[in-house]
DNA sequence: GGCTGTGAACTTATTCACAGCT
DNA sequence: AGCTGTGAATAAGTTCACAGCC
């Protein structure tokens, strides 16, 4: 099994995503051409991405939409229903607590917060627990993921009491790079840094040109 | 000027983030190996990146913590504050509207909304506009940038509102691909696309040891 | 001596052309 | 004939070694 580009898993959730709606629009054969319309990438890069994996459709006919969605569902782990927890239930946190996409793929197990005025609230499908009960949920409720919805500041030490708790995958939307042990799974989502690079590319349409194409 | 890799100017997001924490503590020098160190890249790639644009350090010395911060601010188009108005005050746009980070270098200039229970609240600055004023906002208020934050059905219809109304940049949450102008700015802030990401890298630690080293 | 700035080597990722099935 | 799967070519991005300057 090759090496497989980081680039090319975020462009896996987006053909699993057009592939849902084509389901849920009826349809049950599709092409590496019509993905790549749909996800605005060429075909030459669908099929690439997609060889990587396996073969999951058919020379001269192209791929049966159920099939490569459950397909893809496998390789990005969704096969699976990961028990998942939110940590820090400020507004950002109860926004994720509420979002509908997260039943497909995740189990919301607990939300934690160390604001009184916030503890024992009821956000979504959960009740926002005291911070001291992160330890003892993350054992006794085998929870793989932590979505990280804390300040800036204390994000790190967070981080690292979950990772010490048995935490294997933590989505950060805080604004700093965390140093965690290796085989913890990061991922960040930093939309000030979206943000940024907007003004940048607003600021040099030149360069955009050059860079996007 | 050469061509300046994507990637690029999200680190130099970052050096900036480490170079206002470094002035916050008093510090007035640092060098490429310390801002590598802090954003947990290479000094060559900090070198490297910096270097796209100028020479802002002095050999045999290193780099002046508040000169670089400017150099980078400019660079990032955070010279100027950009008006910026978030569509969508859900819960996320509310926390968005709220974050305290976006003060320097954006100004909020409103907030949109279609439901009746949401318009005319006050968040953060402003107070919830219902979505029939976008157009005359856009333009009467020049705004600059929008941050969309409304269900994944109604993304792509909004954001055709706004670039016809006139902003020139996009910041979308919403999990889909929008198909708009060349000349708009756009980047995704995708926490989906990152959950799903983790999945992989659990559930393949073997790939993610050779992929991330 | 020390640290930046940069051309050259190398590594990774994307594009392409076409062979291989159906 | 048509569309996938893939090795080879091209392009992009990163690492490195060292020249240049303080």
């Amino acid at each position: 099994m090759a090496k497989i580009p980081d680039a090319t898993i975020t462009r896996l959730v987006r053909y699993l995503r057009a592939l849902e709606r084509m389901e849920e629009a009826g349809a049950v054969r599709t092409s590496s051409e019509e993905l790549a319309r749909a996800t605005g990438v060429t075909a030459f890069q669908v099929r690439k991405d997609l060889a990587y994996f396996g073969s999951y459709g058919t020379r001269g006919v192209g791929y049966t939409v159920p099939v490569l969605r459950r397909e893809l569902r496998q390789i990005l782990g969704l096969g699976r229903k990961w028990r998942l927890i939110i940590v820090g239930m400020g507004r950002l946190g109860q926004a994720l607590a509420d979002y509908p996409g997260l039943a497909e793929g995740y189990e919301l197990v607990a939300g934690f917060d160390v604001d009184p005025g916030i503890i024992g609230r009821r956000v979504g499908p959960v009740t926002v627990r005291p911070l001291e009960e992160l330890e003892a949920t993350v054992r006794d409720e085998h929870v793989d993921v932590a979505l990280l919805a804390v300040p800036e500041g204390q994000a790190q030490a967070v981080a690292e009491r979950l990772v010490r708790a048995g935490v294997r995958g933590l989505l950060n939307f805080a604004p700093v790079v965390l140093s965690l042990p290796e085989e913890v799974a990061v991922e960040n989502v930093d939309f000030m840094a979206g943000l940024s690079r907007l003004g940048f590319f607003m600021l040099n349409p030149r360069w955009r040109e050059e860079m996007m194409g």
